[in-house]
RNA sequence: GGGCCUGUAGCUCAGUUGGUUAGAGCACUGUGUUGAUAACGCAGGGGUCACAGGUUCGAGUCCUGUCAGGCCCA
C-alpha cells in the first residue's frame, strides 16, 4: 500500500478551465428547455413583488457593450431579488417606432412616396420585428434570465392603445396644445427633416449689415439711435421680430464723424465694424450691458405692422457679426427659444416649396427665398438702413437625398405643456431615490429648464396623434374620442388609422358644431417616439398582471436623464400625479482603455458577442461588477484579461472546495458551530460576515463592492490562509475524524455560500458547480435561495484575537522568508520556530486556544517567555528564531517528527499517523506501507 | 457656451466629519513548493493622490482656476 493512498487528497472532475465559449450556450439551452425563468417565479408566487422595469432598447443594429452592461446589470439585480425572497419578473422591451427604421428602409431601396403609408408601415413593422428577434438572440447569449417569449414591444396593439390613452388623459387635462416651431425644412422634398437626414457643405452666402431704428428707447436710448445687426440669411429679415444681445456683454452707443445717427454695437466688435463701414473717427457716447437694454423696441426695417424687441440670451457671441443678432423666431431654433421667452410672434414668410408668401409683403410674394437678397438690400437702402454686404463662406445644411440646401422653418406642431405641471414633477422627485444621489439634481435641473415638449413628428412610422379637425379646421381633442381610437388600436393596431377615413375612426354618431356637414379630417402627424417609451409604465407595468405601478426600479445609462427617465416622468406625473419609479439607477458609459469614447470610426469598440465567443460571457459579467458603474467605465483587452485572471482564481477556489468536500455529506457529517475547532469557528465568523457584507452590497446596488469583497475574501481569507492551513488537516487527518469533519463543514458552507452569492453574476459557473453538489436537491442553483446571515452571538472579541494572530503570523512569515533566503530551510515544514512572547502575546496565545503550530504551518513550535537577548531578531514586535526542525520527515504528512517509528509496524510514521492508519487502513498493517 | 459627472500605484478599486511613514486585489520581480500543478504559498519593488493657486497649525480630503475625459443640452 502506498502512503499516498492513506491520505484524503481532494477529488473532483470539475475542470480547472471553464471552456466557457463552448459550454455557456449549452447551459443556457438547458435553462430555456426547463423554462427556468418561470420555474423560479412560480416558486416565488406568494412573496412580495420587486419590479424592475426594462427600458426598451431601439430595435435596430447589433448589440454593443452598452446594451450588454445594461442587460447584465438588470439580470444581476433580478436574479439576486428572486433568490432573496422576492417575486421579481423581468419583462424585456423594445422601442420600435421612429425615424432610424424608416431610414433603414430607404437604404434598403424602398421609396416611401411610391406606396401608401400603411404599406410603408407594414415594411417598417416587419423590419422592426426582425431586429427584435436578432437582438433577443444576442441578449440570450449574455445569459439574461427574462421573459423572452413575452416581451413588450412598442408596436404591439395593447401598448399603442395604452399610449393613446395616456395621451387622452393629458389632452383631457388640457396639457396638449398646438403651436409652431422651426424644424429643418427641405423645400426640395417638401418635408421636415431630422438631424440624421442632413449633411453639411461649405457654401458662399451674402451676409448683410443693417440698422434698426429705436422705437421705444425706454428712456435709455434716443430715437435717433440704431441697432446694428447682421444676418447671413437675408430672406429672414422679412420675419424679423427681435434683436438678441448677450446679457453680460458690453454695448457702446457711438456716433461716427459726419453722421447724425447714433449706432449700438458690441464694444468687442467695434474696431472690426468701424473699419468695415469706413467709420474713421467716432465718439463713444455711452456703454451699456446687454441686460440694460432689455425690452427696448425698434422698428422693423420696412414692415410697419411689426416691431423688433430687444432681448437677452446666452447664445450671442463676439465671434462674428456685431454682437446684436437679428432674430426671426420662425426661422431658427435659438431665435424661436428666445422669442418664446419674450412672447414674440412666430412669423413664417416662406411656403413649403421655398417661395415667399403674402405675409412677407407684396414686393416679396412669390419670389424664391434664395433670390431676394437684392430686393432686401433695396428695401433697406430705401430707408437708409443698409450698411454693408459681405460674402462669407460657411458650413450649411443640405438635404442628404436631394443635395439641395435646407432652411429652418416653423411648422405647426403639437406640444405637451410641461409648464402646466412642472412644479408637481419637481415636487414628486423627492419621493424617488437616486443611485447615485446626484441623479436627482441632474433630472431636477433638466425638468426645471426644459421647454414644452414637442410631441408631433411629420413622419409615418409611429403612433398617430389621435386628433381630428372639423370643417373649420378646429382641432378636436376629446378624451372620449381619443379613448375610442385607443379601443380601435387595441383591436386592430395603429395602422387602422392609416387604412381608414376619419369618419370610420370616430364614434358612429359623432357630431360637432364646427362640422355642420358632418365632415372631419384626421391629423397626419405621428407622436415623438419618446412618447412611446415614455408611456411604457402604462403600456407594461400597468397592463401586465404580474407587474405593478409604480416600478421599484428603472436602470439605464446616464443619457436617459434626458430620455426615458425624463419622458416617463412627465407622462406619469401628468396622468397619475406621481413618478413611475421609486428608484432610479443610472450608469455611465463604456470607454476604451484610454478613457475615450468608443466609436466605430475610431475602431476602438469591443463587441460583447466577441468577448462571449472568445473568453466567455462570464468574463464580461464579472467585468460588470469589477467597475464602478455609476461613472464611465474603461474597457480594453488588457482589462478583460485581468478580469479573466480573477475568474480563474474564483473558479479554482471553488474547485478546491469541491475536491475536498466530495466525500462529505452535510446532512450526516456536519459539525455544529459550537463543536468546531477554533480556527474553523474563526473562519465561520469570517464567512458569516462576508455573507452579510455581500448581501448588503447587492441590496444597495454596489456591484463593485460585491466584487471587491469576493475577491478579497477568496484571495486573502480563503486561499492564502484558510485553505493553505487546511491541507494539513483535510489531507492528513482521519477521513471521518472530528478535525477533518469540522473543517469540511466550513468548507461546504463556504462553497455553498460562494456559489449562491456569485450566481447573479456568474450564473453559468454557479450552475456548473451545482452539478457537483449532490446533496443540494433543487435542479438548478437558481432555484435555491441566498445564504442567510447566522446569529453567532457577539464575535467581536473572537475577531480581535484572531486579527492579532494574523499580525503574528505575518511576522512569522517574514522570519521564515529570511531563513529561506539564507538557505536554512526550503519549505516551512523544515522549520522549527521559537517565539519569545511578551505577557500580552502569551495571553493572545492562550485566548486563541488553537493549534498554533499547525496554523503557522511549521513542524515544531517552542513558546518561551520574552527575552532581553538582543541577538534575537524582532519582527514587528515579535521575537522569533527559526531553526531546522528536529527528528525526521514522515513520507506521509511530510512534516518533521521526533516520534517516528513509535509504532514499530510503521517505522517512518509519527505516532499520531500510525494511529490513523491502524484505525482506517488496517490492511496496511499486514501489507506494509511504501 | 450651459447642466451633471470623473481624474489616487501598470490595471480595477478603498480612502469615513481635513490629522501620524496614502491602502487592497490583480499584474510585476524574487523565491518556495510540486498532494489546488496551464495551480498554490511567502516576500519585495512600485504613487510629486491630473496641474496651479488658496483656506488651515495641518489637504488625497475644503475653495478657486487650468488641463484631460464622459453624458446631455446649446
Amino acid at each position: 500500500m502506498k502512503y499516498k493512498d492513506t491520505l484524503n487528497l481532494g477529488k473532483t472532475a470539475f475542470p480547472m478551465r471553464g471552456s466557457l465559449p463552448k459550454t455557456e450556450p449549452e447551459r443556457q439551452q438547458k435553462w430555456y428547455d426547463a423554462d427556468l425563468y418561470n420555474q423560479r417565479l412560480a416558486q416565488n408566487e406568494k412573496k412580495p413583488h420587486f419590479n424592475l422595469h426594462d427600458g426598451p432598447p431601439y430595435a435596430n443594429g447589433n448589440i454593443h457593450l452598452g446594451h450588454a452592461l445594461n442587460k447584465i446589470s438588470k439580470d444581476i439585480i433580478v436574479r439576486y431579488k428572486n433568490m432573496s425572497g422576492y417575486y421579481a419578473p423581468y419583462v424585456p422591451g423594445w422601442d420600435t417606432h421612429g425615424l432610424p427604421i424608416e431610414q433603414q428602409l430607404t437604404k434598403a431601396g424602398h421609396d416611401r412616396k411610391s406606396m401608401p403609408k400603411s404599406e410603408w408601415r407594414d415594411l417598417a413593422k416587419q423590419f422592426a420585428l426582425e431586429q427584435v428577434n436578432k437582438q433577443r438572440n444576442d441578449f440570450k447569449r449574455l445569459g439574461i434570465m427574462a421573459d423572452w417569449d413575452n416581451p413588450y414591444i412598442t408596436l404591439q396593439p395593447e401598448f399603442e392603445a395604452a399610449q393613446v390613452r395616456v395621451f387622452g388623459e393629458m389632452a383631457g387635462k388640457g396639457y396638449i396644445f398646438k403651436g409652431s416651431k422651426p424644424v429643418y425644412w427641405s423645400w426640395s422634398s417638401e418635408s421636415a427633416l431630422a438631424e440624421a437626414e442632413i449633411e453639411y457643405h461649405d457654401i458662399d452666402s451674402t451676409s448683410l449689415y443693417y440698422a434698426n431704428k429705436v422705437k421705444d428707447g425706454k428712456g435709455i436710448l434716443d430715437s435717433d439711435t440704431y441697432f446694428v445687426v447682421w444676418t447671413t440669411t437675408p430672406f429672414t429679415v422679412t420675419a424679423s421680430r427681435g434683436i438678441t444681445l448677450g446679457p453680460d456683454m458690453d454695448y457702446a452707443v457711438i456716433q461716427p464723424e459726419g453722421e447724425t445717427r447714433k449706432f449700438v454695437v458690441a464694444t468687442g466688435r467695434l474696431d472690426v465694424i468701424a473699419s468695415k463701414f469706413g467709420w474713421e473717427n467716432y465718439k463713444t457716447l455711452a456703454t451699456y450691458k446687454g441686460q440694460d437694454l432689455d425690452r427696448i423696441t425698434a422698428f422693423h426695417p420696412w414692415d410697419e405692422s411689426a416691431e423688433e424687441m430687444v432681448m437677452n440670451a446666452d447664445h450671442v457671441t463676439l465671434d462674428s457679426g456685431t454682437g446684436l443678432v437679428h432674430t426671426a423666431p420662425g426661422f431658427g431654433e435659438d431665435d424661436f427659444n428666445v422669442g418664446q421667452k419674450y412672447g414674440l410672434e412666430v412669423a413664417v414668410t416662406v411656403d413649403e416649396k421655398g417661395f415667399m408668401t403674402a405675409s412677407a409683403g407684396t414686393d416679396f410674394e412669390g419670389e424664391f427665398y434664395d433670390d431676394v437678397v437684392d430686393l432686401v438690400i433695396e428695401k433697406l437702402s430705401n430707408k437708409n438702413l443698409f450698411l454693408a454686404k459681405e460674402k462669407i463662406t460657411h458650413s450649411y445644411p443640405f438635404d442628404w437625398r436631394t443635395k439641395k440646401p435646407i432652411i429652418w422653418r416653423a411648422v405647426p406642431q403639437w406640444f405637451a405643456s410641461v409648464d402646466k405641471f412642472r412644479q408637481s414633477i419637481l415636487n414628486d422627485l423627492d419621493n424617488v431615490t437616486f443611485y447615485p444621489e446626484w441623479g436627482k439634481k441632474r433630472l431636477y435641473n433638466m425638468i426645471r429648464d426644459r421647454g414644452d415638449w414637442v410631441i408631433s413628428r411629420q413622419r409615418v412610422w409611429g403612433v398617430p396623434l389621435p386628433i381630428f379637425y372639423a370643417e373649420d379646421q378646429t382641432p378636436i381633442l376629446d378624451q372620449t374620442i381619443i379613448n375610442h381610437v385607443a379601443d380601435l388600436f387595441e383591436k386592430y393596431g395603429s395602422n387602422y388609422w392609416f387604412e381608414h377615413e376619419a369618419k370610420d375612426l370616430l364614434p358612429a354618431d359623432y357630431t360637432n358644431e364646427h362640422s355642420p356637414n358632418g365632415l372631419f379630417k384626421k391629423e397626419e402627424d405621428i407622436m415623438d417616439v419618446w412618447f412611446d417609451s415614455g408611456s411604457s409604465w402604462a403600456g407594461v407595468m400597468n397592463t401586465r398582471k404580474q407587474l405593478d405601478y409604480p416600478a421599484d426600479l428603472y436602470l439605464e445609462g446616464s443619457d436617459q436623464y434626458r430620455g426615458w427617465f425624463n419622458s416617463s416622468l412627465i407622462t406619469s406625473v401628468a396622468v397619475t400625479g406621481h413618478a413611475p419609479y421609486k428608484n432610479v439607477l443610472s450608469q455611465g458609459f463604456t470607454l476604451d482603455g484610454k478613457g475615450n469614447k468608443m466609436s466605430k470610426s475610431l475602431g476602438n469598440t469591443i463587441s460583447p458577442l466577441d468577448v462571449a465567443n472568445q473568453m466567455g460571457i462570464e468574463i464580461l459579467r464579472l467585468w460588470t461588477i469589477s467597475v464602478d458603474t455609476s461613472q464611465d467605465m474603461p474597457v480594453s483587452n488588457e482589462i478583460l484579461k485581468q478580469v479573466s485572471e480573477s475568474y480563474r482564481k474564483l473558479r479554482n477556489t471553488l474547485r478546491f472546495l469541491m475536491a475536498n468536500t466530495s466525500d462529505f455529506n452535510y446532512q450526516t457529517d456536519a459539525v455544529t458551530y459550537a463543536e468546531r475547532a477554533a480556527h474553523d469557528q474563526y473562519f465561520s465568523v469570517l464567512l458569516n460576515n462576508f455573507i452579510k457584507d455581500v448581501r448588503s452590497a447587492y441590496d444597495n446596488y454596489q456591484f463593485n463592492d460585491v466584487f471587491k469583497r469576493v475577491i478579497n475574501f477568496v484571495n486573502v481569507d480563503l486561499s492564502a490562509f484558510y485553505l493553505d492551513i487546511a491541507k494539513d488537516v483535510v489531507y492528513v487527518e482521519a477521513p471521518t475524524g472530528h478535525a477533518r469533519r469540522s473543517m469540511q463543514t466550513v468548507f461546504y458552507e463556504t462553497l455553498l455560500a460562494l456559489t449562491k452569492l456569485l450566481l447573479p453574476v456568474l450564473p453559468h459557473t454557479a450552475e456548473e458547480v451545482w452539478e457537483y453538489l449532490p446533496n443540494e436537491t433543487t435542479d438548478f442553483a437558481y432555484l435555491s435561495d441566498m445564504p442567510e446571515v447566522q446569529d453567532l452571538g457577539d464575535t467581536t472579541q473572537l475577531l480581535e484575537t484572531w486579527e492579532k494572530f494574523m499580525i503574528m503570523r505575518n511576522s512569522v512569515n517574514k522570519a521564515l522568508e529570511e531563513a529561506r533566503a539564507s538557505e536554512l530551510i526550503g519549505k516551512n515544514a523544515e522549520a522549527a520556530l521559537t517565539l519569545y512572547l511578551t505577557d500580552e502575546q502569551q495571553t493572545l496565545v492562550s485566548e486563541l486556544n488553537a493549534n498554533i503550530r499547525m496554523l503557522l504551518m511549521v513542524s515544531q513550535l517552542h513558546l518561551e517567555s520574552t527575552t532581553s537577548d538582543n541577538s534575537i531578531k524582532d519582527y514587528d514586535g515579535f521575537k522569533i528564531v527559526v531553526s531546522r526542525a528536529a527528528g525526521g520527515v514522515s513520507p506521509r504528512d511530510r512534516m518533521f517528527h521526533e516520534d517516528l517509528g513509535a509504532d514499530p509496524a510503521f517505522p517512518e510514521l509519527s505516532k499520531h499517523e500510525a494511529e490513523i492508519i491502524r484505525e482506517f487502513y488496517p490492511e496496511a498493517v499486514s501489507e506494509g506501507l511504501e
